[in-house]
RNA sequence: GGGCACUUGGCGCAGUUGGUUAGCGCGCUUGCUUGACAUGCAAGAGGUCAGAGGUUCAAAUCCUCUAGUGCCCA
């Protein structure tokens, strides 16, 4: 049958998954019999679609998760989506409802809305997933709104609850007007931006205070409008130049609310003039002065950043308009002073982009410290290990000044907090606890008053309150330790069988980029300790992000992505990964452009082809089959063929190389060790060889090797041509992954076959030098050692074939009127006899004397040195010295060819 | 302001226990429809490893400083 000359992706892809998937190995449960590797999936949102991110995070999880399958371990790889509360909430107010405000349908509805719309995408990006060839277990694919994750995220909030480790309070929070959410210190983004620095006059009360008294002080702020907002002005107690000021009392103007002004050491006295205006509902620093002298937070903005009733004049003005008439009013008054240039950082929601506003606000929080003690201890002693490990002391560095955790978000999409409050509170102690309890269910009756009207807190949680708990809610916490706990007590063992928790907590890595560190790495780590008593996984790989030629991060909004599909579409599957895992460096951030997929697709096109040609000498003689193949390992291996036992020597290396390189979390070296391998030692040099002979033995068995290695990269291609050649497994993808065989290292043949490369190599280069027509073969002359000619003798045919030669002669003397080249300590001689070009060879072994010698002249300084004789270790010293006399010989030879050509161009001349 | 990374031929990257004539892919030059592959083959040009100083018998590799770039935190 005629073999497609170029590799064609399309043709085998969807068949292959279709094969995996309905032989079901991507499946893993409990087996005593084997270990578990277990990953889940960094949960993208259910409204992703497939970015470069994604495809990099996902080669690599499947990389190792397809490695580890082969190696014999049960491997589990579990995905599933995450209902993502504010950016789920965001599209279907912009996509659905248009503009029309979800009040006007009312939660339920708008609820149901959500839920038609996630039915839809959910599985979107699920799907592609499949089409990068992810081995995920997907019937174990799980959602964070799933009933048994709802059911964690209750137990978690109840049982954190009962510890005192969550509260609601009035604290300051991020607040996105546009989502009108609070959001988490983590999902702001933080920009620095040229912005201005306002000088605002505040009079000074006195008896004859007059609006335009001469007393007064001078606050700088970034934010006028603020100023609705103030309580108090504030002076650090060691600024000498304003202590005058401490005690007196402000007016402040456009509002005229007499504050105090008062000593705080939080006030840096370099900032502006050294007064602050203190505004304790918008601003974090002035919150917590506030709290220190018990000032009043006045809140001046509702929660679309509009001012308030409590803004006067200013009521009902955006944010914007407000800063812009307050200094226009100021300027009438003759209180503002100027403004200077400054450079400040500005927070913008992660979600919609929209400037954050600091808001007083009455939130739930999860205290961190007590959280963060084991999780912090379980990175410091090692358990958990980060690769690269620079990013330990960026978690510790966070986790060691963690602050406490705003999970309440005033949205609709989402898990309800578990909290209801009493409408009525009909006494005291009831009122004392602000009427609250926390319950999934509604309760009947309010337990501290007896009343019966109840109604639920209307927040949600924050999306990473059920992402922390996703590696060990996915396999059935908390219901499937409760189930255990009473079948205990009725019969202990009854199956000896574990269950999914305790067989595949806690996992054994978890990949995924830096950003998501603190978001939720760290979050699962406190949450694997404090409700499982574990962690949640023992390896954390973080790679790096992917960026555009330029080296700015791939976004959407920016326009700058390249879309994975495209590719796999243009190139297919495995030259996509086979690019982005060789482009990204061990946590570096990978640089993509278009092209950079093209090395993946020729790569998977040399296999193809390498395959084509085994295939095809075969012609006219039956395959091996699986059975009959006599593997090499089965015979002695020197009797062997020399290129068979250099090709199967080289293989053994890199097997071992691979395995050893795959055990440490590095991806890249690997990779290009085996494409290296395949590509210029198998390919150039072994199907060459093997050309001449016309065997395909050891080539099948070479192939069928370097396939397993390839295969977690480039998992299609390598079942496709796996499943043409013999094979005893039903599919590579479960087939064992190989090990060195210790019979096949063979240093000597390495060295040997070097050599015969090399000469090859010099009688190619001396060829294309004096511009040899192909048809013609060159003689040659080779003077060397008993044991080289040996070697050389045995393979000249290697020799007269790949070097395009005469059957190579030898000789004791240099022979004259020859052009030399000296390999290995071998001298390469070519009669030159009706070659006309000589000159250009001669500069270049004038230019290779000089650089010789340079080199010789380096060695024999540090031969020289007594301190190197003494120091160096003694092997060192002997390389040093072979290498020396190398040089000399390679100079002598040198001279000599150089001396002949000189000879011969000047009889030439005559 | 603090921290972390990066800087190796035109471009993108290897070089992980200090000892190789510093490698690879793309691009470039020259020659090839060599019966696997032009998504290819062969041969080549191109780098004093950002700069300075130090440690060492020996530095692209370790240390310090400087410059540039990027990221994170405050």
């Amino acid at each position: 049958m005629e073999i497609s000359k170029t590799y064609n992706p399309k043709s085998t892809e969807a068949k292959w998954y279709k094969f995996w998937l309905e032989n079901g190995y991507f499946k893993a449960s409990p087996n005593e019999a084997r270990k578990p590797f277990t990953i889940v999936i960094p949960l993208p949102n259910v409204t992703d679609v497939l970015h470069m991110g994604h495809a990099l995070n996902a080669t690599i999880q499947d990389i190792f998760t397809r490695w580890r399958r082969m190696q014999g371990f049960e491997a589990e790889w579990l995905p599933g989506t995450d209902h993502a509360g504010i950016a789920t909430q965001v599209i279907v107010e912009r996509e659905l409802l248009k503009d029309i405000p979800k009040e006007e349908l009312g939660r339920e509805k708008f609820v149901e809305l959500v839920w038609e719309w996630v039915g839809e995408k959910k599985n979107t990006i699920l799907e592609q997933l499949k089409e990068l060839g992810c081995s995920c277990d997907w019937d174990r694919t799980r959602f964070t709104l799933d009933p048994n994750l709802s059911q964690a995220v209750n137990e978690a909030f109840i049982r954190l609850y009962k510890k005192g480790l969550i509260y609601k309070g009035d604290y300051i929070v991020n607040w996105c007007p546009r989502c009108e959410t609070a959001i988490a210190d983590e999902e702001v983004e933080h920009e620095e931006l040229n912005g201005k620095l306002y000088y605002i006059k505040y009079p000074i009360k006195t008896k004859d205070y007059r609006p335009k008294t001469k007393n007064y002080v001078v606050v700088a702020t970034t934010r006028p409008e603020t100023m609705l907002g103030d309580t108090a002005c504030a002076i650090n107690p060691k600024d000498k130049k304003n202590a005058k000021f401490i005690g007196e009392t402000a007016i402040l103007p456009l509002i005229e609310r007499e504050i105090p002004i008062i000593p705080d050491s939080a006030v840096d006295p370099n900032f502006g003039t050294g007064i602050v205006k203190v505004t304790p509902a918008h601003d974090p620093a002035d919150f917590e002065i506030a709290e220190r002298h018990d000032l009043p937070k006045i809140l001046i903005m509702d929660t679309h950043g509009v001012i308030n009733e409590s803004g006067g004049d200013y009521s009902g003005l955006s944010r914007f308009e407000a800063r812009e008439k307050i200094i226009l009013d100021l300027k009438k008054l003759g209180l503002f002073v100027k403004t200077t240039s400054h450079r400040y950082s500005v927070g913008h929601c992660y979600r919609c982009k929209t400037l954050v506003e600091p808001l007083l606000s009455k939130q739930w929080f999860v205290k961190q410290k007590e959280l963060a003690k084991p999780a912090i201890e379980a990175v410091e002693r090692g358990e958990i290990k980060f690769y690269p490990d620079r990013w330990k002391g960026v978690y510790l560095n966070w986790m060691y000044n963690i602050k406490d955790w705003c999970i309440s978000r005033q949205i609709w999409w989402g898990h309800r907090i578990p909290v209801w409050y009493c409408k009525e509170m009909r006494n005291a102690k009831c009122k004392r606890r602000d009427g609250s309890v926390v319950s999934i269910e509604k309760p009947e009756i309010c337990p501290y008053c007896n009343s019966k009207v109840l109604f639920q807190d209307p927040d949600v949680l924050d999306t990473w309150f059920s992402s922390w708990l996703w590696p060990f809610s996915v396999f059935g916490w908390p219901k499937e330790t409760e189930d255990r706990g009473q079948k205990s007590e009725i019969s202990p063992s009854a199956d000896g069988q574990k269950s999914d928790l305790d067989y595949f907590y806690p996992t054994s890595l978890l990949t995924t980029a830096s950003e998501i560190i603190f978001f939720w790495v760290a979050r699962m780590i406190m949450a694997g300790y404090e409700f499982m008593g574990k962690a949640p996984f023992k390896d954390v790989y973080i790679h790096g992000t992917v960026r555009d030629s330029r080296g700015v991060k791939m976004s959407k909004s920016l326009g700058n992505g390249i879309d994975p599909r495209e590719i796999i579409k243009d190139y297919g599957t495995d030259a996509l990964r086979f690019s982005l895992i060789t482009t990204a460096g061990e946590g570096q951030d990978p640089r993509i452009a278009p092209n950079t997929f093209e090395s993946g697709r020729n790569f998977t096109n040399k296999i193809w082809n390498a395959y084509r040609l085994i295939t095809s000498l075969s012609v006219g003689r039956e395959l091996p089959t699986a059975q009959s193949r006599e593997l090499p390992t089965a015979q002695n291996p020197k009797s062997l063929d020399f290129g068979d036992r250099w090709i199967l020597a080289r293989q053994q290396r890199l097997i071992k190389e691979v395995t050893k390189s795959l055990s440490k979390y590095r991806l890249q070296g690997p990779l290009m060790q085996i494409y290296d391998f395949f590509w210029h030692e198998f390919c150039d040099w072994y199907l060459e060889i093997i050309k001449l002979k016309k065997t395909q033995g050891v080539a099948i068995e070479i192939l069928h090797n370097t396939l397993k290695l390839l295969h977690p990269f480039m998992p299609f291609i390598t079942e496709e041509i796996w499943q043409k050649i013999p094979h005893q497994e039903t599919s590579i993808m479960i087939s064992h992954w190989p090990s060195p065989d210790m019979n096949l290292f063979d240093e000597t043949v390495e060295s040997e076959f070097e050599l015969i490369k090399s000469i090859i190599v010099n009688c190619r280069n001396t060829r294309a030098d004096l511009g040899i027509p192909k048809t013609k073969l060159i003689k040659v002359l080779i003077r060397c050692t008993p044991r080289e000619r040996l070697v050389i003798e045995e393979n000249e045919l290697y020799i007269q074939r790949l070097g395009k030669t005469e059957s190579p002669e030898f000789t004791k003397t240099i022979p004259k009127g020859c052009g030399v080249k000296l390999t290995r300590g071998v001298e390469i001689f070519f009669p030159m006899s009706g070659i006309v070009d000589l000159a250009p060879e001669l500069k270049k072994l004038e230019s290779e004397y000089i650089k010789v010698s340079l080199l010789l002249k380096n060695i024999e300084i540090r031969l020289a040195s007594s301190d190197f004789l003494s120091k160096a270790p003694s092997d060192v010293i002997r390389a040093t010295r072979d290498k020396a006399a190398l040089y000399e010989q390679k100079l002598t030879s040198l001279k000599s060819s150089i001396n002949l050509i000189k000879h011969q161009l000047s009889s030439d001349s005559v």
